[in-house]
DNA sequence: AATCTTTTTGCAACAAAGTTGCATGTGATT
DNA sequence: AATCACATGCAACTTTGTTGCAAAAAGATT
């Protein structure tokens, strides 16, 4: 199984035309170990010293502008990331799907089969994409 | 008409018992003014040397808790501040309103006739707060 | 109006978060 | 194996936010 994952990880990367290194692939990996979306925090934390914070910056804007990760707008104004379904594509994510974050446990989640809904606005405005946090309690924490 | 804001102006902060002070003044004055957001840096480019960093801090973390202001996530993660409607109170606000952010001049606006609608989540999530942000083009730039 | 008390402010020092340039190392291609 | 483009680590720096404390200003009391 855990070769399964490392062919997985190789064929995104692939796919994206990024070359597999060392961290790429650990940066990977823990996205899709991980139930909820990742703050750099995490992700520093969890490598331990085994990368430069510099890298952790860089492979993280790279998987952004790549569409192999998206980034969450947060209450609290801290940045998250999460993986993108398959078919997102350079510059054009179709992530419209709702944000939840637990108050309790602070974990934030991808409701992936939640859709924002699009919402009348005041005349003149044109809207271009919806996005949407609810805050709460998750299936753990309540 | 000058008059009648600088009463306003001090008609907030007595309400929320605040002592009525230079910075707490002008602060209130640019939220006032504006008619959009406004983000920490705005705030300390407008009052130019006039005040300490430290005190715009300050000033906007004791507005937040007061209920005079409320801050939007924006989807670039960064930390806008707007003004509350009148109703809203000490702990807890009901600012339930989609904000809008304007993809060519930035500037961000409260559509407070606009409501957050709720949406039916998975079984298990309990939800507190919905928060809802539209990027696209304003009136001016579209 | 003068005095006392409480709150707010500015300063300095610090911590955390993010950026940039450049030399070196590694992965991909032939 | 040699080459070349790209990714990484390091150092130095900027930007953003926090904390403790003394001085200043605001509000209350006489
Ligand atoms: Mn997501
Ligand atoms: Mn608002
Ligand atoms: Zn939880
Ligand atoms: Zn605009």
């Amino acid at each position: 199984m855990f070769l399964m994952m490392e062919a997985q990880i190789d064929e995104i990367l692939r796919k994206n035309q990024l070359s597999v290194t060392g961290s790429r692939k650990r940066i990977l990996e823990l996205f899709l170990m991980s139930n909820g979306a990742l703050a750099h925090g995490d992700i520093e934390k969890k490598t331990g010293e085994k990368f430069d914070r510099v890298t952790v910056y860089r492979t993280l804007q790279t998987f952004l502008e790549k569409g192999i990760i998206h980034s969450i707008p947060t209450p609290d104004n801290s940045v998250l990331y999460a993986l993108c379904k398959d078919d997102c594509s350079e510059g054009h994510h179709h992530d419209n799907h709702v944000h939840f974050i637990c108050s309790i446990c602070g974990k934030t989640i991808c409701l992936a089969d939640v859709t924002v809904p699009e919402v009348k606005l005041p005349v003149g405005f044109l809207p271009h994409e919806y996005q949407m946090v609810v805050t709460g309690l998750c299936k753990e924490c309540r």
